[in-house]
RNA sequence: GCCGGGUUGGCGGAAUGGCAGACGCGGUGGUCUCAAACACCACUGUCCGAGAGGGCGUGUGGGUUCGAAUCCCACACCCGGCACCA
C-alpha cells in the first residue's frame, strides 16, 4: 500500500453536497401503502420547532435512523415519517416580542429544521409531513374533541386548578413538577376555574393493567413512572352517619382494619362537603381558615413537616363499628380531589392523623400491636389487631388477633353486610385538564348559548380557525387572548340560531400530539382524521423513540387516545407503541448544556468540523442509547478517523464487482459473516454501540487482510468491504454511499439489502479451549469445535503448563464443557 | 418513606454462569517529515519481576457453585419515579 493511500481522505463538504442531491432526486425512503413487503412503522417523537436542530435531536434522530435504515436493508416496507408539534407557547412569546404572527416564527423554523434533517441524512418520508398547527390537521383534533364529548369523555367542571402566574394559564397535573410549572419553572398557585377535562380516569384500570403487556418491550423506568402516576390502591369506602344530615359521609381508606381506632373525621377544607357540613356557629372560623389556606402556594402545601392545622366543623359523626360519636374537622392535609375528599382519622395507625390528634388534643387508640422494640408514634406495619374492639366496648364486629390482611377482609365483609361500606379501588390519576388560556393552539370547538349551554360546533363547520391576532394582542392577561377577538367570539348558536359566544380557550398541545401517529398513515385525507384500514395496516408503531421526560405525559395521553379510538371502532388495537426506547441526554462536562453555564455545544459547529457521519457515529457509538452522553468524553475526531479507515478499504479492493466470494480467504469470510450476523442481532436488541464495535472489528480484519497475506485482490476482501459499506449505511450514510460507488456499484447502498448470512461460515474452524486448575486459567488449547469431552480432557491433562500447575497433586474432579473449557479440581 | 434502575481500567463502555476489560478515547514509544500537525504501526487493568512468569482485581461483606462482574442475602453509595393520595 502506498503512502498516498494511507493518508487519503474524502472531502466532507463536497461529498455531502453530492449525495444530498442524489437522494433528494431519488427519494429512496418513500413508504408505499400497497407494498407486498412486510410493514414496519418506525416513529420518533416529533419535535417542537424551536429553531434549528440541537445535539439532543442529533442523538435521537441518529439512533432512530439506525433502526429505520436497518429495516429497509432487511427488506421491510418502512413508514418513517416526521412532522412538527408546532402549536405552543414559544411561538406566541416570539410573536409578542417581534410583533408578528406566531405562524411566521413557527413555519420559518419548520423550514430550517427540515433542511437540517435532510442534511443530517435522515431517512424520513417527507411526503407525509404535516404540522399540528395546520388547519387541515387541527380540524381533526377538534373533531376528536367532539367525539370525546359525545362519549362523555370531555366535560367542563368548576374546580381548583393549577395556575401558572408566569404563563398565565392553567396546567394539567402532569405539568406541575414539585410545585413548579414544568415549562417555565414559576411557582404554581391554585385557582377556582371552570375548565375542560378529558375523563382519562375512566381508563385508569386498563392503562395500568396493559403496562404488564408492554413491560417486556418498554423501558422499566417508563413502566414504573406510569404505574406510580396512576397510583392504584385497594381499600374500602366506609359510611359514617352524620348528625342532622340524611346522607352519611363516605371516606376512602386503605386500612379498614383500623376502624376501631377512628377517633375523629377530617374533611378537605376546600371541598364542597366541608362547606356543607359546617355549623352556623363554626362558619366564621371555618371561612377564615379556608381563606388562609387558599393563599398557600403549592410549595407550602406540599411541605410535610409543618404543623397540622384545622377547624372543628361543629358536627358529630358516628363510628359504624363502635357507635362512638366523634368530631368532624376540616383541614388542608386532606386532598379534595382524591377519594371522597374526607378521611377517617386514625391517629394510632397514621402518622399524619397522629400529628393532627396531638395538635388538637384528640384521643389516640392503637389498633395494631407494634413489635416490642417499636419506638415511633403511629404504627402502620404488620401485627395482630388489638382494641378491635377495646376491652369493655360492645361491637357486633370483633377482629382482635387477626393479621392486617385478615382484619381488612373481615372488616370489609362486615361493612358490606351491614350496608355501611364496601371494598373499593382508588387511583391517584386525575382527569386531564386540557383547556389553556393561550392563543397558539387548537380552539375548543364549542359555542356557549344562553339558551342551550355548551353546544358542539357541527362537524361540517370544522375547523374552527384561529382568528388573526398578532403582537400585543397575544399578551397574557389571565383570560384567553381569543376573548379579545370580538368578531370571532360573537357567533350564533348552532341549535337555536340565537346570539352565542365561542369558547375562548385552546387545547393543551398534548392533545395535538396524542394522535399524530395515526395521521401519518393517511396524512392527506380530507374526509376523515385517518383511514382506519391504513392505520390498522401500519400500526401499532413497531418502535417509538423519544425522551424520557414524556414518560407519563405524552405517552400516557397517547395510550389513552388509542383506547378511546379502539372503543369508537376506529382502530383494532389498544396500545399505540409495541416497543419504546428512551434516549439519554447529551450533556457537556457533567452538566446539562445551558446558556447560563456557557457549556453549550452547537450541533452546527460539530457538523462543520467533523461532518454529518462522524457526528452521527459518535452519538451512536457513545454507549447504550438510554444513557446520557457527555460530549466532553467523546471523540468525533476518532469517529472521523474510523470512517476514513473504512472508506480507504473501498479504494484498495482490486477484484471486480460481482466477484464470487466463494473461493476467498476463509478466515476473513468468517469474520464478515459473523459481523453481519451479530450486527443484525444487535440492532434488533437496540445495542447500537456494540453493533458499531462489530463493524470496527471487521474493518480492522479487512485492513489486515489487504496489507498482508490474502492481499487486496482476494474475493473475500471485496465481500468484506461491501459488508462494511452496507452496515455502515445505517450510521454513516455519506461514507457508505461513497464506498459503494468506489466499489463499482450503482446507488443507493441504503437500499442494497442486507447480505444473506452463510450459516456454515458462522461455525469456527477451531476454537480456543481454556484449561483451568482450581478455577484459574493455566493453559489455552486450539481445538476443533466438535471436539469430544474425552479428547479435550486428555489434551488438557497432557498440557505441560497444566501439569506444572497440578504439581503432582491428585486430580479429584474434572469438569469438561467441550469445546470451550476444562476445569481441573485437584487436591 | 415506597417503587424502579445502577456501581467494571485514566475515560466512554464490552462480557448475563465458563479467557474480565471487546471496540473506542486518552497515554507511551516508534515510522513518515527539515520540523510540526495529520496519518500509520506497536504497547497500554494493577502490583512484583530484567525476563520467563507470578500475585491481585468488576462498590462492601457474606452465601450458592468445580467455576460468579453475572445467581441469592445483607449493606453502602449514585440516578430516576411517587409522596400529607389516607
Amino acid at each position: 500500500m502506498s503512502e498516498q493511500d494511507e493518508r487519503a481522505t474524502y472531502d466532507i463538504e463536497s461529498t455531502q453536497a453530492k449525495w444530498r442531491k442524489i437522494w433528494d432526486e431519488s427519494d429512496p425512503f418513500t413508504a408505499h401503502d400497497d407494498s407486498a413487503r412486510e410493514k414496519r412503522y418506525a416513529l420518533t417523537m416529533f419535535p417542537y420547532p424551536s429553531g434549528d436542530l440541537h445535539m439532543g435531536h442529533a442523538e435521537v434522530f441518529a439512533l432512530h435512523d439506525v433502526v429505520a435504515r436497518y429495516w429497509w436493508q432487511r427488506g421491510y416496507e418502512v413508514l418513517n415519517p416526521m412532522g412538527f408539534d408546532s402549536f405552543g407557547l414559544p411561538a406566541e412569546n416570539a410573536a409578542i416580542k417581534n410583533d408578528e404572527h406566531p405562524a411566521t416564527y413557527t413555519y420559518g423554523n419548520i423550514e430550517t429544521s427540515i433542511q437540517s434533517c435532510r442534511n443530517y441524512a435522515l431517512s424520513f418520508d417527507w411526503s407525509r409531513t404535516f404540522n399540528t398547527s395546520d388547519p387541515e390537521y387541527y380540524r381533526w383534533t377538534q373533531w376528536l374533541f367532539l367525539k370525546f364529548m359525545e362519549r362523555g369523555l370531555a366535560y367542563r367542571k368548576n374546580s381548583p386548578v393549577n395556575w401558572c402566574p408566569n404563563d398565565q394559564t392553567v396546567l394539567a397535573n402532569e405539568q406541575v413538577v414539585d410545585g413548579h410549572c414544568e415549562r417555565c419553572g414559576a411557582e404554581v398557585t391554585k385557582r377556582e376555574l371552570t375548565q375542560w377535562y378529558f375523563r382519562i380516569t375512566e381508563y385508569a384500570e386498563e392503562l395500568l393493567s396493559d403496562l404488564d403487556v408492554l413491560a417486556p418491550t418498554w423501558p422499566d423506568r417508563v413502566i414504573t413512572a406510569q404505574r406510580n402516576w396512576i397510583g392504584r390502591s385497594e381499600g374500602a369506602h366506609v359510611d359514617f352517619a352524620v348528625d342532622g344530615r340524611d346522607e352519611p359521609m363516605t371516606v376512602y381508606t386503605t386500612r379498614p382494619d383500623t376502624i376501631f381506632g377512628t377517633t375523629f373525621m377530617v374533611v378537605a377544607v376546600d371541598s364542597p362537603l366541608a362547606d356543607e357540613l359546617v355549623t352556623d356557629a363554626q362558619r366564621p372560623a371555618f371561612e377564615a381558615y379556608r381563606e388562609e389556606t387558599r393563599k398557600e402556594t403549592e410549595i407550602e402545601r406540599l411541605s410535610t413537616d409543618r404543623p397540622k392545622t384545622g377547624v372543628d366543623l361543629g358536627v358529630t359523626a358516628t363510628n359504624p363499628v363502635t357507635g362512638d360519636r366523634i368530631p368532624v374537622w376540616a383541614t388542608d392535609y386532606v386532598l379534595a380531589d382524591y377519594g371522597t375528599g374526607a378521611v377517617m382519622g386514625v391517629p394510632g395507625g397514621d402518622q399524619r392523623d397522629w400529628e393532627f390528634a396531638t395538635e388538637m388534643g384528640l384521643t389516640i387508640i392503637r389498633t395494631t400491636q407494634p413489635p416490642a422494640d417499636f419506638e415511633g408514634e403511629a404504627f402502620h406495619g404488620e401485627g395482630p389487631a388489638i382494641n378491635s374492639p377495646a376491652p369493655g366496648v360492645d361491637s357486633p364486629l370483633d377482629i382482635n388477633g387477626l393479621s392486617v390482611a385478615e382484619a381488612k377482609r373481615a372488616t370489609i365483609a362486615f361493612l358490606e353486610e351491614q350496608g355501611s361500606g364496601k371494598g373499593a379501588i382508588n387511583y391517584r390519576l386525575r382527569d386531564w385538564l386540557l383547556s389553556r388560556q393561550r392563543y397558539w393552539g387548537a380552539p375548543i370547538p364549542v359555542v356557549h348559548c344562553p339558551e342551550h349551554g355548551e353546544v358542539p360546533v357541527p362537524e361540517d363547520q370544522l375547523p374552527v380557525r384561529l382568528p388573526e391576532l398578532r403582537g400585543a394582542d397575544l399578551k397574557p392577561k389571565g383570560v384567553s387572548p381569543l376573548a379579545a377577538a370580538t368578531d370571532w367570539v360573537q357567533t350564533t348558536c348552532p341549535t337555536c340560531g340565537g346570539p352565542a359566544t365561542r369558547d375562548t380557550d385552546t387545547m393543551d398541545t398534548f392533545v395535538d400530539s396524542s394522535w399524530y401517529m395515526f395521521r401519518y398513515c393517511s396524512p392527506d385525507d380530507e374526509t376523515q382524521a385517518f383511514d382506519t384500514d391504513l392505520v390498522n395496516q401500519w400500526m401499532p408503531c413497531d418502535i417509538y423513540i423519544g425522551g424520557v421526560e414524556h414518560a407519563v405525559l405524552h405517552l400516557l395521553y397517547a395510550r389513552f387516545f388509542t383506547k378511546v379510538l379502539a372503543d369508537m371502532g376506529l382502530v383494532d388495537f389498544r396500545e399505540p407503541f409495541s416497543a419504546q426506547l428512551n434516549q439519554g441526554f447529551v450533556i457537556n462536562r457533567g452538566k446539562k448544556m445551558s446558556k447560563s453555564l456557557g457549556n453549550g455545544v452547537r450541533l452546527g459547529d460539530q457538523l462543520a468540523e467533523f461532518g454529518v457521519d462522524a457526528v452521527r457515529l459518535t452519538l451512536v457509538f457513545a454507549g447504550p442509547p438510554e444513557d446520557d452522553i457527555d460530549w466532553a468524553d467523546m471523540s468525533p475526531n476518532g469517529s472521523l478517523r474510523f470512517l476514513q479507515r473504512a472508506w480507504r478499504l473501498s479504494g484498495d479492493v482490486t477484484s471486480a464487482p460481482g466477484t464470487d466470494p466463494a473461493g476467498g480467504d476463509v478466515a476473513l469470510r468468517r469474520a464478515t459473516h459473523r459481523a453481519l450476523h451479530d450486527a443484525a442481532e444487535l440492532v434488533e436488541l437496540h445495542r447500537f454501540n456494540v453493533m458499531v464495535a462489530k463493524i470496527m472489528e471487521l474493518v480492522n480484519a479487512t485492513r489486515k487482510a489487504i496489507d498482508s497475506d490474502p492481499g487486496p485482490g482476494d474475493p473475500a476482501v471485496r465481500e468484506a468491504a461491501e459488508a462494511v459499506a452496507i452496515m455502515l449505511s445505517l450510521v454513516a450514510p455519506y461514507t457508505a454511499e461513497e464506498m459503494w460507488e468506489r466499489l463499482g456499484h450503482q446507488p443507493s447502498v441504503a437500499r442494497a439489502g442486507w447480505p444473506a448470512v452463510d450459516e456454515a461460515l458462522l461455525v469456527e474452524e477451531s476454537v480456543t479451549a481454556v484449561v483451568q486448575v482450581q478455577g484459574k486459567v493455566k493453559a489455552r488449547l486450539e481445538v476443533a469445535p466438535d471436539v469430544s469431552d474425552a479428547d479435550l480432557e486428555a489434551a488438557a491433562l497432557a498440557d505441560p503448563a497444566v501439569q506444572r500447575a497440578l504439581d503432582g497433586k491428585a486430580v479429584r474432579k474434572v469438569i469438561v464443557r467441550a469445546p470451550k473449557l476444562v476445569n481441573i479440581v485437584a487436591g
